[in-house]
DNA sequence: AGGGAATCATGGACGGGGTCCAGGAACGCC
DNA sequence: GGCGTTCCTGGACCCCGTCCATGATTCCCT
């Protein structure tokens, strides 16, 4: 598959990284898993794992990385519509939690998560802002804040209902509105 | 002072180690200084340095644990109630910006910021979700985390406002007023 | 077939953060 | 002065993330 790319082909691929991080997160916890473990496991060197992933954190945030890459924003937007947009981009994950939001408490990752929440969520807030600054002017920044903020909670709660779990996308738009209420 | 305290006193403080990270910080930036460094200006080891901060990124956050730890909230407040609260405990900081959320160009801090800020921030989300419960309900915590990231969003801005800057909880009512809105 | 050129993998070295611990130093109390 | 308590020190340790020289694998062109 795709001619015209010359050198060295990858050896293994992020999604294989993931899948033998999550097995050994749930085997080791997080902590103790060092990322000489994971790339043993994927079979690459450690040296390696840095050319797939630039931290061991990044594992975790593989498949929101791929929902925030989904979102499409206008500028222009209202709330409305961006809180639509944002769900629309977690539809692909219906009621199923990507792995690596389940069974924090087994891999010990609620710190981890915590840690790289911000840094992964601020960009979001940027775009959600610059869509917004044509209907809410200067105040769009802490209105962007706090829309993100809701759906986010929003889906960490989903994530932790045990049974009885809807869509994401469900759970995003709700959060969206009670907050706005 | 202190009656009654068994011991070899300690040899320097939290703040004295703020003091001379923010002097090393503004000198070479926050990622050319090592806990050596600071703990040597500081006059102390670089083990006794873990004996007063648990990172080094605590430094930049001493000014405002200290801030959330003088927020008082009380269960069956209303959002109007909360971000009062939350204003309140700005009051002490006045016009001024602690030193560790200025000149972040400077020192090059912002990237540290954003990785501890979720993990600062997420406890006092979590309060004022308990604060609002009673009149909210289950839709308690999209409205805190709307709420405090208004909040946090507003008294950034107002930290990056050259002149004219006003009050800091000044900033923070507006700010959760717009985002209400 | 053979020689670039490009891309990736490897192993090792390095600096730094954070933890842990054994020993010593400074205090109050008796 | 002895004793318990609290703190400081120096060092060892593990791991993360960066960097680099070297080698491996592929494509393309001649």
């Amino acid at each position: 598959m795709a001619p015209g790319v010359r050198g060295r082909p990858r050896s293994t691929s992020v999604s294989d990284l993931e899948e033998a991080a999550v097995e050994l997160f749930l085997e080791q916890g997080y902590e103790s898993t060092s990322i000489d473990d994971i790339a043993r496991r994927a079979g690459i060197s450690r040296s390696a794992f840095f050319g797939y992933v630039g931290a061991k954190s990044d594992l975790l945030w593989h498949d929101v990385d791929q929902a925030l890459g989904r979102i499409r924003l206008v500028d222009g937007m209202d709330r409305a519509g961006v809180a639509e947009a944002i769900a629309g981009a977690l539809e692909p994950w219906g009621d199923r939690v990507p792995w690596m939001l389940r069974e924090t408490a087994i891999m010990g990752t609620d710190a981890v998560l915590r840690q790289s929440a911000f840094e992964r969520l601020e960009p979001l807030v940027a775009r959600v802002e610059r869509a917004l600054r044509v209907r809410e002017g200067r105040a769009a920044l802490p209105v962007a804040a706090a829309l993100v903020a809701a759906v986010v909670s929003g889906v960490v709660e989903w994530s932790q209902d045990g049974r009885s779990r809807g869509p994401a996308s469900d759970a995003a738009l709700r959060a969206a509105r009670t907050a706005a209420g």
